[in-house]
DNA sequence: AATGAATGAGCCTTCATTCAT
DNA sequence: GATGAATGAAGGCTCATTCAT
């Protein structure tokens, strides 16, 4: 658990060999990142894995057991330095609209910072989902619903927010700037950075949750 | 010509061939929706597809060119029905809240009605984008887009809606009932129904874009 | 048999469906020796030829019975053009070089003329001498040699030519432009083209023959 | 590594197993090779060689990548063989018209002591030049003009050969012998063998490039 | 920990051919 | 004569996974 270090993006995308940092297990998830970066999912075979990071088959096994053991920990490997970065952010606010507003304008941040993890992240959920760790996704699913609603009980119960059953409020706040990043990581071309509407969509998720 | 009439839904489920309707082509689509249904994505091959339909594998060919074919033309049929429904509702509203409402409750309705379609539809976009048809695509969406907007543009000059920059707004609408809907659609278990945030949903989304 | 016109070489090679010259037999023959020049012998399926020449695939059946009635309805047609051409020049020559000259300079001159068919005579050869129309390569094989020797045999009384085994004599005189046709034809780049050796080989072939 | 050792001819040509070698890669091209002479190219399918041979079609792949590469592979055994051979007997001859002799005769005897592979030469080029691997193929072929025009070269300076330009000199020596032995390898009948026109060959050629 | 040969089910696709209209 | 939907065998190839070294 002590390594697992910070995830270095695939950066060169050459889709040639990356030189190997001395840990196996992360030369492996990194290669496996940038399979899926070049490729999409399905570029994320055992091979093609293998042939970027130098390892050989066995190893892979070795460290991940199956290939899906592989998408799982590289997807929860992104999962909690995502939360994590969003969660401290949460934490920090002192009121509503700063806490709505660290939400999106975090997650906004990180996914412009790291389009490869994101979109990973996206199409990698219901792989995960449909495996072994799929109880563990569930649970940490819950978990941040759970840390969300009770950074913001405190302030419903002030009366600053609409009465909003807790089970859609996660999807009322996040929904419109996962939309809008969605659609800009799947479309290569045309649609503006989601820089550019960090306020308007911070904003509009206030306005959609204010008493 | 005039065919290609409902879809409708791949209701018997049970993984065996259903009764031909004379239709080939509306056969081995409806076919492949019912695989897809059963096991998601990487179920919809030839193969399973060629079980339930009845027809041959060269038939599929001929009427679909390739497996890639089938997806997307499945998919068009789908996007085209769902449009034409939301479309409709659309027009028929006076006022900015009504729009909003028949867009969130609209999309929303025919998610529960259609959970098979909807689930099709998120899934299948990825690979359509990727395919020879993705510009097909990308104009539905934009076309879709431009209607959308071109409702609101009245309003908007009116001042009723907040100054919201076009490419957004589809987002701030529609993203807090497609996050739902998606996460509904995803587990099997545990939330609730959309319909039982109907008005909710509806609501947020109007606030997110009122003045 | 009147019509069977000649045959225009596969000159639009863009891929694309030529113009149809009302004969549909001559139409569907153009089709497949276009393939042919294209993409080799293997890029002769029905399918293609249909594409080029707007025939539906029945009625390619209707004309030739089955995908090997097209190649040697092709085959022959060209071997018995190219034979006529070649016989006739021989038939005017006077002596023995001359006679060998014509061979070579005929045969060369129309490869250059027509690399297609030439090509194509070379990598249908061994289709047609595994169908059923095999006996009828034969047939055409041993009445072109009996002319040739025919034609030789005064000559060989007269003593002008060594005593060579008859089996042999065709390698012998058509051997060499054979073997730098076929190289010339297979490479697409390099080789100067047979007309530059003309003499070379016509005279090489001379004496290889001569008392 | 210095194994690859002698391709013992296809000889067990019954259509069933044989005995694994220990050497897989043998075993597979030993496997192609029967399954050629049994069938022609068409025959040589990865299911055919793998039933002969024992291999499962991913340790086929494994080892030579695709089809095409199992066919170069052979392909280029094969053709390295074969040079040797002739190529040790032109060292050793003094003059030319021995040169020529070694040449001949040397291409006759390979072709009637191996006429699988010598068939297998003839029909793989055009799939080993339409491949990958052709800038290898012609790298071997002009390599191979190379060395016979050095040889030959000195004898021309001494006047013993005719003017001829460099470019037809394998034509005119290695067309009739190639000619005839392709006509005897097509032709499973009526022919006699090559062995008994071995001078009439080799003489002939000489008189072709003889000053 | 690592290696890489071997396995074999399964996938997409092509193709020659038939036949009812 | 012509059409094109339908057929189904066959082919090349990928891939997750195992295992002896």
């Amino acid at each position: 658990m002590a390594s697992r270090k910070s995830i270095t993006d695939a950066t060169a995308a050459s889709g040639t060999a990356e030189q190997p940092s001395g840990d196996r297990r992360q030369d492996i998830l990194n290669a496996a990142l940038a399979c899926f970066a070049e490729g999409g999912m399905e570029a994320v075979s055992i091979e093609m894995v293998r042939q970027r990071c130098g390892a050989s088959v066995g190893s892979i096994y070795h460290h991940f057991g199956s290939k899906e053991g592989v998408i799982a920990a590289l997807f929860f490997d992104i999962l909690a330095e995502q939360s994590q970065g969003v969660q401290s952010q949460l934490a920090k606010s002192k009121d509503v609209p700063a806490g709505v507003k660290a939400l999106v304008m975090g997650y906004l941040d990180w996914v412009v910072a790291h389009p490869d993890r994101a979109r990973f992240l996206f199409q990698a959920r219901s792989v995960v989902a449909g495996g072994p760790r799929a109880q563990e996704l569930a649970a940490h699913a819950r978990e941040r619903n759970l840390a969300l609603l009770a950074w913001f009980e405190p302030h419903r119960r002030a009366g600053v927010l609409a009465d909003i059953p807790c089970e859609v409020m996660p999807s009322l706040v996040m929904g419109p700037v996962q939309s809008y990043c969605r659609a800009w990581l799947a479309g290569s071309t045309g649609m503006p950075s989601p820089k550019k509407y960090r306020d308007t969509l911070a904003l509009a998720a206030w306005k959609a949750v204010a008493a």
